[in-house]
DNA sequence: TCAAAAGTGTTTAGTTTACACCCATGC
DNA sequence: GCATGGGTGTAAACTAAACACTTTTGA
């Protein structure tokens, strides 16, 4: 089977950009190893071609779950990248996407063909394959300036969580200390949370647990509201 | 001449979505008529198939000023939109950007095959060609967020300007008074202007006209500032 | 009773908002 | 001199930052 068309036309592909949290609270990025040329054995974003029935936001999220085995997280389109020589294969132009996922529901899967998958810190990444170092600065720069105004933090976090953990995650990500009475005042404030329990077990006083309320934060963003760390 | 792929694939657009602010500071896009199917007579951005071997945006900026005769001015990308109708004549993605220009320096020309181009104001669009209102719709929300934290206003206005214009600016896109004092201590304060000249010949007290200084803005940038309006 | 982390009260410093006034020009 | 917009001083209100304290739990 072929198609011809009376002008050339570049491919199309979709690339992911994976972050999540470790224990230690740094900022991770999931990577795959490429089975074949070219970049062969080298490290890469997963992704793949665009069907031609399938919108974007599908692309990304097909191949997101085909390569790592993740589906139903936050995914949003970054940037597309469409350099000439960004594929030694020809013209191929990228829409790239970026997920954010809780890193302990997804811990490293053999992704569906027998290639390796792994967790790496973003800041120790190994040589990416393409253009792809240009690809992750792009969407860490992004996470890094979206996550003060726009309520996305929460994906990164358990459905349930305290607000120490909240806070740590805005100190590693904007890497900076936030005050803790402070950081409590301002977010509690926003009357965006919702409370739903307390830890159990825990050898020090137990933390009540949390959860984003997203009906809560559209009511108020059409209220005028702005989300603001 | 035709081109033969192993795979189907989309062909590969740009659409750019120009912006002006007119004589009584209301927000105005330059749009085109459309002279052939589909959508024929039927106004819509200008744009066109990207070129083999030119990037998105040389693309872009191509058809900008092939379409209107615009060159040199600030474009920057804006999303891509594949939704796999789209285009009545098959799967067409369309990667959009945005340009901001000083509309006085780019009265209504006639573009180049013909095709009529006009001025129109944001509130008071026609009808559009294609998925065009979604791309003006995704394009006017960037703009009145990106405005407050980037300095991609003095685009709109011309290289000298008063602090009169800006603050009306401001008013216009952000859709709201400014006070006057407040408006100026904060610009000032951010030292990113550079002081030029006086007016001549005006009825009233002469005002001093101002330039954006990008290199202090770049080097305040790396030294942390963050700029707000 | 101790360690560990959760959670609170309050003062201070800094920033933003609001309002009222004076200034320079052309006609 | 008067209409028009340019430009300034400052008090009050609000918000953010800083710091020290109390609370609750398991071991």
């Amino acid at each position: 089977m072929s198609y011809t068309y009376e002008y050339p036309r570049p491919s199309l592909t979709v690339d992911c950009v994976i972050f999540g949290l470790d224990d230690s609270h740094e900022l991770r990025v999931l990577l795959i190893e490429r089975a074949h040329d070219p970049y062969a054995d080298c490290w890469a974003l997963p992704g793949g071609f665009v069907d031609m029935h399938e919108d974007l936001y599908s692309a990304a999220a097909r191949e997101l779950e085909e390569e790592t085995g993740i589906r139903n997280v936050f995914i949003e389109q970054l940037y597309t990248f469409g350099a000439p020589k960004r594929d030694p294969r020809g013209r191929v132009v990228s829409v790239a996407y970026y997920a954010l996922v809780n890193l302990k529901d997804h811990p490293v899967t053999a992704a569906s063909d027998a290639k390796r998958a792994e967790w790496f810190k973003t800041k120790e990444l190994p040589k990416l394959a393409f253009d792809h170092q240009l690809i992750m600065d792009t969407a860490i720069e992004r996470l890094t300036t979206k996550i003060r105004y726009q309520p996305i933090g929460f994906e990164l976090l358990p459905e349930k969580f305290t607000l120490s953990q909240l806070r740590e995650l805005y100190e590693t990500i904007l890497g900076k200390a936030l005050n803790k009475r402070n950081f409590r005042s301002k977010i509690m404030s926003m009357d965006i949370l919702e409370q739903v329990e307390q830890q159990k077990d825990v050898p020090h006083r137990p933390a009540y647990l949390y959860r984003f309320n997203k009906k809560k934060y559209a009511q108020l963003t059409k209220e005028g509201f702005v989300f603001e760390i």
